[in-house]
DNA sequence: TTGTAAGCGTTATCAT
DNA sequence: ATGATAACGCTTACAA
């Protein structure tokens, strides 16, 4: 371990560059606000002393924090791989400015202790409107709704569009949707995206819905595994169903994907675990939380001016699952 | 948003209870040195007025930052889900404490910028060996090592004990290792908890070593099929490589758990992915996490005092691929 | 344009 | 045991 030799500070740079603290500060904060020679010799200055604002300072003197409070509201019983990716792409977006982060899982810990300056909130749920709308800070929200907030998502109706039309386009004659049972905006848009491009082809869409497990989708394919004619392809709206559905047609001695196809929605971890990986509508998670990151901090820098809404396309990764 | 009224600080507490502001400070830092009468007159101005300690100014005085760094040296290409139950781990212990984080993946970032009170690192090979001599800070590493480092993990050879006894206990005549092929020191601890438990049977023991990819377990079970005789118990140091051994047995319609059975080692979310689900040497990971931030804080707490190796004993989690 | 002074909320030090 | 003062490193407000 190193220790710590002296901290160089504002002082010691102005010093150096016989100039006040204040000037040192400006050309920092305002660079605009000061003459070019002073600035010159200022950042020279900066250099050969090697100085390093104090974040912590500059905290206190601003009415800071530096952190921003990340809640992640679903269950993660499972560990959903995908927050994972999320997280890193937040982390790495906010320690670019300088922030660090706190995770939250736990909704009553949201707006307990040193607040932060400001959130981002993922999962959230209808019911967790009431608590968003408690918070006292700048706040963007991962997933979309139609509630007002700021928010980031991927496109998700853009996401099925993509894989319907390419199993359209591969041949496949039925198309079936399996979907997640919740009354939630992802939800609607991902089907919206099956049925639209469906009903552009004039063809009638058949949508099935269950719980988010693989044993769920892989239970529904097997009992009903006579009434699927061949040459069709399920696109579900998770790589868990997805998984599901390609373990019965395996089991049930189902061809893929020459007489049946799956397509899956994520893209995270999941689709590469399957075997033969899953074709799927792969979301461009770590970027998500690069953005949300970006967002929230301008946010901040604009006072809580809202950001609107962003929705990123998603990419069709095309792999064993589907036909060449 | 709830705009913040006047924040309550320490000179309004002194002035509701009629003391300085210090006397407030030591009832928080140094209760011990206030007398009785006076510690209850500040503990009911504190609840009078809802003071919450700002703890950016505290930090400041402190010389702290209030942020801890926390390293995934490891490649996450494929964005293990370990590390997000570990991450919650020590989000959680961290937050508790006032504590918030940076997530660093980049080894060049680890010491840049307004630096941290102390480091977690984790997935770090011999390699990085001068990159964490470099730290400043304290610091303590996830992964059992033998570099004198501070460390916590699972106590991996207990692990592979456990599976391997259960694994006689239940009459499997044959009992394979499948091992990662990587020289660091949780593959020999994996090794040796079953070397040592075979012979304590007088069984000699057999292992293989391969990539950590399913893909490369079950290339290895089809390849050499017809050599294992029926009722082998294959224990894989992960649930990668477990999940590849069983895909390749279900595949040569070997009977699971009857006839082969399979043991994986982790127990984060892939165990359940597989099917049938894996009986597994589970991880306390999320556990494994708190533990970290609770070592770190307390070796910060002492300027930075050796807190020694701490190993925490796995569970072995019972499902479909060994016999009841 | 630049500098001076005061203040952000806390704690350490030294008196009393 | 308690309190006054200075200090942590920076920024805002005002003066020059």
């Amino acid at each position: 371990m190193i220790e710590g030799a002296h901290m160089v500070t504002l002082s010691d740079v102005a010093k150096q560059a016989n100039v006040s603290k204040m000037t040192v500060s400006r050309v920092i904060n305002h660079p605009e606000q000061v003459t070019p020679e002073l600035k010159q010799l200022v950042e020279d200055a900066i250099i050969a002393l090697n100085y390093q604002p104090n974040s912590v300072a500059k905290a206190l003197a601003n009415n800071r924090t530096n952190v921003i409070k990340v809640a992640i509201l679903e269950d993660i019983d499972t560990t959903e791989p995908y927050y994972m990716s999320l997280l890193f792409g937040v982390a790495k977006g906010l320690d670019r400015k300088g922030y660090a982060l706190q995770l939250v899982t736990d909704r009553a810990r949201l707006s307990v202790g040193n607040v932060a300056d400001g959130f981002i909130v993922t999962g959230a749920r209808s019911e967790d409107i009431p608590l968003i709308d408690s918070l006292s800070q700048p706040t963007v929200i991962f997933g979309e709704n139609h509630n007002g907030y700021d928010f980031i998502d991927t496109d998700n109706k853009e996401g099925t569009a993509l894989a319907t039309a390419y199993a359209l386009a591969k041949s496949y004659q039925s198309v079936i949707f399996i979907g997640i049972d919740v009354k939630e905006s992802f939800e609607y848009s991902r089907e919206a995206g099956y049925i639209n491009t469906l009903q552009q082809h004039k063809i009638v869409p058949k949508i099935h819905r269950m719980g988010n497990h693989s044993h769920q989708s892989q239970a529904f394919v097997n009992d009903n595994w006579r009434k699927f004619a061949r040459n069709t392809c399920f696109i579900c709206a998770s790589d868990r169903l997805a998984i599901g559905v390609e373990r019965a047609i395996i089991q049930n001695g189902g061809n893929i994907p020459n007489d049946f196809a799956v397509i899956g929605f994520d893209g995270v971890f999941l689709d590469q675990v399957a075997n033969p990986q899953l074709t799927t509508v792969k979301q461009p998670v770590q970027k998500l939380g690069e953005l949300l990151a970006r967002m929230l901090i301008q946010k901040i820098a604009q006072s809580g001016a809202q950001q609107g809404e962003l929705l990123v396309s998603p990419e069709l990764v095309k792999r064993g699952t589907t036909r060449n």
